[in-house]
DNA sequence: AGCGATCGTCGCAGAATCGTCGCAAAGGAC
DNA sequence: GTCCTTTGCGACGATTCTGCGACGATCGCT
């Protein structure tokens, strides 16, 4: 499960360099220039952390806004100016950043941080998920719905399992083409709902059955 | 198998901070303030390991009461003062603690310290493994089928008892390459599919047996 | 109601993977 | 050296998976 990442730096060269370095580190990588893009794609995407040099974008992603739960708690990491000092900080803790670095970066310290945060961020990884009649076994790859196992594709599977690592909450299309494809572009592709065809036709034998719903426009989630 | 960690510990302001922490790292926490507290929720959920600040305790857990042997052998890590000294320290493994630390905490540490300690208390590996109507005697290298003795080769014995490892989870190919072969980069090879259907020949003698499943595109798995 | 965007489902063809057989090289026992 | 077992791997056919286009249904909005 390889992290997202979201790069919101408008200095292109740093942006760029990161990306490189924290790609070949096996991070998913996306970049936004400025804040208004940068919250507009971790509404799609969903990213596992973000990075930021804006506080004023780290406060707006602890906001939250009506009828958007999202973001309000992904891990912020700040990378402060150089020059920065103790007040930045602070101010930084504030508004609500995970950790706060500052330039010249030192980049094995930012992947340390890096996986300090996402390691305390990251729930604890579970070998057996339940949700209503569906039991879902990760380490043998055995779902069974009211007790009876069915035989689920290998993408079928890791779709499932995606949902179920949170579920009732909505996972945008973007995100589920990233989490389980590991696509980084969001070419427009029916893919994925035909994937989702293929799970409820095996999941939902009985008749009102629906363990996978569609959210309009937005993607889907794991309900009971 | 996440591991139940007793946290005893008097001073609320290290206990939060340990508890959140360790419960971010997976494990189940357990808090109590004072020794007799410590002691009767011990008795009630049998943690995995204790930690705790009192060398009374610690003592206490170890005595064994008459009719309780309950708690004699649970884990237990120290953790002294600040400015502990060294004959703080032997006297906490006089009183029978595992380990040692004092404050201030180094919490990386303290993990590493779980950790070693847990591992150090797990069960013995096993000798025998049954898996259905399959027996395999580690040290003997002799496998069973129904009772019935089964000679098996070299790396076909050594597949399977990988895979009898953690029977039902699944085996990446990955995976059982490095384990038994020792390869280390992933070249397409059909050797371990070759193993893996004389293995079968050899316990699936009965049509319909099937012990090494296979998992379409990720790996083999061993069931009943 | 009308329209554009999105979604559910079907079917297919190419790609990837798997089970098995057979061979040749390597290794051991005698 | 000879015989036998083990082992790695290529080849073949069979199976399974998967991405995607097509078509109609549905949804949200005006």
């Amino acid at each position: 499960m390889t992290a997202a990442l979201l790069l919101a730096e408008p200095e292109p060269a740093i942006r760029g360099y990161l990306e490189r370095q924290l790609q070949s580190d096996g991070f998913h990588v996306l970049q936004a220039a400025f804040g208004g893009e940068a919250l507009a794609l971790a509404e799609r995407t969903r990213p596992d952390l973000v990075l930021c040099s804006e506080l004023e974008l780290c406060a707006r992603l602890r906001e939250g806004e009506p009828g958007r739960t999202w973001n309000r708690d992904v891990p912020v990491i700040v990378l402060g100016p150089a020059g920065a000092d103790a007040v930045d900080r602070v101010r930084a803790f504030q508004r609500g950043a995970d950790d706060y670095l500052h330039l010249p970066l030192v980049y094995d310290e930012l992947v340390a941080r890096i996986r300090a945060v996402l390691r305390r961020a990251a729930p604890p990884p579970q070998d057996r998920v339940e949700v209503g009649e569906l039991a879902i076994d990760l380490p043998a790859r055995v779902v069974t719905v009211r007790g009876n196992a069915v035989h689920l594709a290998g993408k079928e599977f890791e779709l499932l399992a995606a949902l179920a690592a949170e579920p009732h909450r909505v996972f945008t299309k973007d995100e589920l083409l990233r989490d389980v494809w590991g696509y980084k572009s969001f070419t427009r592709t029916r893919t994925l709902d035909s994937h989702v065809s293929r799970l409820r036709s095996k999941l939902e034998r009985e008749p009102g059955d629906r363990f996978v719903v569609n959210v309009w426009g937005v993607g889907y989630k794991l309900v009971d």
